[in-house]
DNA sequence: CAAATATCGTTAGCATGCCAATGAATATAA
DNA sequence: TTATATTCATTGGCATGCTAACGATATTTG
């Protein structure tokens, strides 16, 4: 065997899980977008976590969903803009802004909380339920 | 049982196959940053299909890493504005913008692979081999 | 050949998502 | 208690990534 043959194995762009990452997340997207046009899957996560967890901080909301200070504002101002979200200045602590669900934005989470099950269903959609499982499994070890 | 128990079971964002699909992608290019400050994955994967392909007009370049046209647009000429590639326009079809790698792409590609290499790696630094075989595979299948 | 279609690149507009910097308010330390 | 740290929200800048619209060029069809 020549030496140095295994310095540089080619690089195929198919076969790097970054890209493939990115495939799924656009097959998703696009899914949702079709599913349940009007608010976007970061939106709809956001909403999703204010119902679980009631009214708090924008700065903690945005760690429990996962994005940033700046992110999390823009966000949450067009769930404003849509009437979904309503926001308080805390009294305990004049830095923080609490948000929270408006009575639209309950309705209206509990009418498309359906279609965002059935989303997470059409993007497994080609993978049998072990499949799936596994999947879900490594992507949490991720 | 009392009937109408299943009919709307509890949404838990973190279960979604979206949402973990956020998070995975979040977690590489975190990792790709930090690896390979100075271009972006998908600048990167535009390099690197450069790489496999050669010449080939923008548009079909995008398709080829999965891109829209617009997208693409912008990817291209912050690559020419690094000077990592370049346009010419086709002779044949005078619609046509094709691209290629200057000397210096080629040059960066070649050098800053080996990064993509460890990237790759690094990103599924918490699965085994055969987590990362099904991980990949699981991927593919969707 | 002429007309209808399709493709190519470009632009504008929008939503994510990041980092870095800032000022205000709170918490911790000396 | 005063000085230092941290936290909070906000802003500006940037890169992805999409859709929709547009004019220019090619292709296909009648």
């Amino acid at each position: 065997m020549p030496e140095g043959e295994n310095l540089d194995p080619t690089y195929v762009l198919d076969d790097q899980i970054g890209y493939k990452l990115r495939l799924a997340n656009q097959k998703h997207l696009e899914i949702f977008a079709r599913e349940l046009p009007g608010v976007t899957p970061t939106q709809f996560a956001v909403l999703a976590r204010l119902t679980e967890v009631g009214q708090v901080s924008q700065n903690h909301l945005g760690r429990l969903v996962r994005l940033d200070g700046a992110t999390i504002k823009g966000v949450v101002s067009r769930l404003v803009t849509k009437g979904l979200v309503e926001t308080t200045p805390s009294q305990k602590d004049r830095r923080r802004l609490l948000i929270s669900l408006t009575g639209k934005g309950i309705e209206f989470t509990a009418l498309v909380t359906e279609k965002a099950f059935v989303i997470t269903d059409q993007t497994g959609t080609n993978l049998n339920d072990a499949e799936k499982v596994k999947l879900n499994e490594l992507l949490d070890k991720l």
